[in-house]
DNA sequence: CCCGACTATTGGCAAAGTGTCAATAGAGCG
DNA sequence: CGCTCTATTGACACTTTGCCAATAGTCGGG
């Protein structure tokens, strides 16, 4: 992997080195879980020594949180303009812009997605919460709805619904493009439209 | 806490024994993430000696995941006869019923319900993923329709969804328990029932 | 062009945690 | 009463983590 001399030290600046450890270790977590990589390992992979995990991102565990949340994160850019369409249209088109990205960006995306961490793990979960919150406030901009602080949560919570539906779509094939389109497009606009009774 | 001086060793029958470590380490990983939790602290929660852990589990994470394992799974009792009802409302009684159940042993199952673990955590999203099925299985049964393998891929993401409400609703107090019997009513009830296009 | 200060980076240390294994000691049976 | 079986223990070896003083790039002033 990387030459066992690995060339003589060099020096960065902090936020350059920040970003170019937390690129350098994305692909270990990528494939295995937190515990099986060592701290040793990770500054292996991004050609440093021990310490200067430490020194950036104080714990292993902020390290591994620091990508986690870069990994989340539901792709903002490019998002289409679908002002003149009717609602409905425009939750379709949403919903397929995102089944889209998680085509792409989705290794990572759709398998973070699958989950939080469950019990004590509540640093992880403030993380995928966030991530969640932020891809209801991108999805309610996207089909023209107000950021009402209700509509939020609802949305937030069909978060968890689009990533378990892209799972069972791209990891298990139990699901067709077409019917997680369908599905998710009427979930997301009965739960941004029905009414408190 | 424990007595420092603990009781002499107490000789049990494996099965016994291994029941009684996990149900003593049970509120540990209720409280505190998986990585907080030494061996050394689950082994004095349940007043052995460390290495008996390793002999009865294998490995700290195997008890974990043991753990995780009994917390998860929904309980199946006491769920009411709907046979003579319509679909619309057998679906509803259902999500009333496991609203309650979230309400009721809820803590422990809603907040395990938040999610899997992510990336490499596989071993944990294995554990989860057969609670969702498992999970699945029962809704189509109390709903009277067929285990198909299509339907309960529906369902199984459905799964996702029915966890995120409950947290919406019981740790947040974003949403009402009416509202979230609506939505999850529908929803549930269009994954289960909308063809194919 | 060289020197000195600043600080990014290193390498080794000490504490903590995990898994293994041979030795110990309950419990039932002849 | 002593023997065997095996649940249970305690100590050992190894890995990992976080910390800190020492090292060495890089830039600015003389």
């Amino acid at each position: 992997m990387t030459p066992p001399t690995t060339a003589a030290r060099s020096r960065l600046e902090p936020e350059t080195r920040r970003r170019q450890i937390i690129e350098a270790v994305r692909p270990l977590y990528l494939a295995r879980p937190y515990n099986d990589v060592s701290t040793a390992e990770l500054a292996a992979a991004a050609g440093v020594a021990r310490g200067l995990i430490n020194h950036y991102f104080g714990s292993k565990r902020d390290l591994f949180l620091e990508v986690m949340r870069s990994s989340i994160r539901m792709p903002a850019e490019e998002l289409p303009d679908l002002s003149d369409l009717p609602l409905p249209e425009r939750v379709r088109r949403t919903m397929d812009w995102i089944l889209t990205a998680a085509e792409t960006y989705g290794p990572s995306w759709v398998s973070v997605s699958g989950a939080a961490n469950l019990h004590g793990d509540s640093d992880l979960q403030l993380v995928v919460d966030e991530a969640d919150d932020h891809a209801a406030r991108l999805t309610l901009d996207a089909i023209g709805l107000p950021d009402d602080p209700r509509l939020r949560a609802r949305l937030r919570a069909t978060a968890a619904l689009v990533k378990s539906v892209c799972r069972e779509w791209l990891q298990r094939g139990t699901l067709t493009r077409d019917e997680a389109l369908d599905l998710l497009t009427d979930t997301v606009l009965l739960f941004a439209t029905k009414e408190t009774s």
